[in-house]
DNA sequence: GCAAAAGTGTTACGCATACACCCATGA
DNA sequence: TCATGGGTGTATGCGTAACACTTTTGC
């Protein structure tokens, strides 16, 4: 590499954050409000970085203006650069994927900007370039959550099995087969039943699970761990 | 985001590129010397990114002047940016992975810098940094092979079956059963058989194949293809 | 004829699939 | 008692895993 670094080697660098949160059995991505001129009235959370910071670290920066939440899952995604944006400007787009539980957000109100949940499968129309953002990124999702068991990260300390199915559903945007699902997990051990039944949805009320934590980061490399067995190339479907 | 674009935003940015090429039953991947003052003597051929490049056509450059060649197949893998480098300059580095068939070399005479092969199991001691690099780019190399059969990219237009299982075999730093592997792929009929034999490596010979280009496309994406099922959760093993 | 690699077929087991009924509760 | 969602067991079939011998050729 070159010993010098002119100007024409800095690129101008942006970080967009996609969230994903799971609330009333919908997985949501956070958008903002966008009030200016050629305006679609949401966009993807995001700002510039600067030079003095990691890109991650600024996109935990975007995520506490957006969400009071100091910390969360994240997955890098991937770089869009187009020469040719609307603007004369070249940006360089990072995006990072984040995880959150929205049952954690009740009670912080260091939210700086307007911002809305949307499922993903409602999601308003916005500029094309963030739309395939989004696009790639569930993709991600789904190839990350095939190999290890990230979704826990979307749900509270406190879940439900009929919730962990949901998010996998909403992900997927397919159904599955509630027993075959439930034995899958199960037999993980990666749950541990509460006493207490949630009564949120149902009469009869659903247990209560927590997730060992400690064997979760244990096994989150391990190919067993892997989701991939309920999805398999056994049946025809597909992650695009 | 903010209309001004000051310096401060502006991020020096390099592209890292790791090159995979399939010679003598060894998958390797290409190194320049490097000749500066806190050299290692090898490092991972790279450049600055110019503002008005993206990052794919510099990628490509940085292809043409190690090898020559004009085009690859291309992966995008992540960005590496510590603040702290050695260098008080914080460097962001992008990685991108290619796949090239150094059959297709030959004859190209085109290469301005001193480069070398190295299998991957025989890489020599390089910037810390860079290993990890390399490292991380092989295991999205595995993710990406298990998905799609992008193997077919190291491989020159005519190959033997058995070419096909070592590359397989040196990606995944593991034996695969000959027969089943050989069953799996034939299954996708993806594989022509040419009726002239190769006989490089043993006295019997083997027969040439050549991949149904049009197929390969058309099957690209399709979960199916998924090289997953050679490589079961059933079996203890890893990408990592 | 022998050495060295290529090529091929069958069996067994494990896992994903498909499927239906009872349970617990609040109203 | 009834309506609603929660929870559970089993049989089947497919695909991966495991395994060994014959073929071809050059020397």
């Amino acid at each position: 590499m070159k010993q010098r670094d002119p100007d024409e080697f800095r690129v101008l660098t942006a970080i967009d954050i996609v969230v994903f949160g799971f609330e009333q059995n919908d997985v949501k991505v956070l958008l903002v409000g966008d009030d200016s001129m050629e305006s679609y009235g949401w966009k993807l959370p995001g700002s510039y970085v600067q030079a003095s910071e990691t890109l991650a670290a600024t996109a935990v920066d975007i995520l506490a203006k957006t969400t009071g939440l100091k910390q969360a899952y994240m997955e890098f995604v991937m770089p869009f650069d187009r020469l040719s944006s609307c603007s004369a400007q070249r940006v360089l787009r990072i995006c990072y994927l984040l995880l959150i539980n929205m049952k954690g957000l009740n009670g912080i109100s260091d939210i700086r900007q307007r911002v809305e949940w949307f499922p993903i499968d409602q999601m308003p129309v916005i500029q094309p370039d963030e739309q395939e953002i989004i696009q790639k990124t569930i993709v991600q999702l789904r190839l990350s959550a095939i190999r290890q068991p990230i979704m826990f990260e979307l749900l509270d300390e406190r879940f439900t099995l009929p919730e962990l199915v949901s998010v996998y559903e909403n992900v997927f945007g397919r159904k599955f087969d509630v027993r075959n699902f439930v034995r899958k997990f199960l037999s993980t051990s990666l749950l541990i039943k509460q006493n207490e039944k949630s009564k949120e949805t149902s009469r009869k009320g659903a247990y209560y699970y927590k997730l060992d934590h400690e064997l979760y980061s244990l096994l989150f490399d391990d190919p067993h761990m892997s989701v991939a067995n309920m999805i398999s190339t056994r049946h025809k479907w597909s992650l695009f």
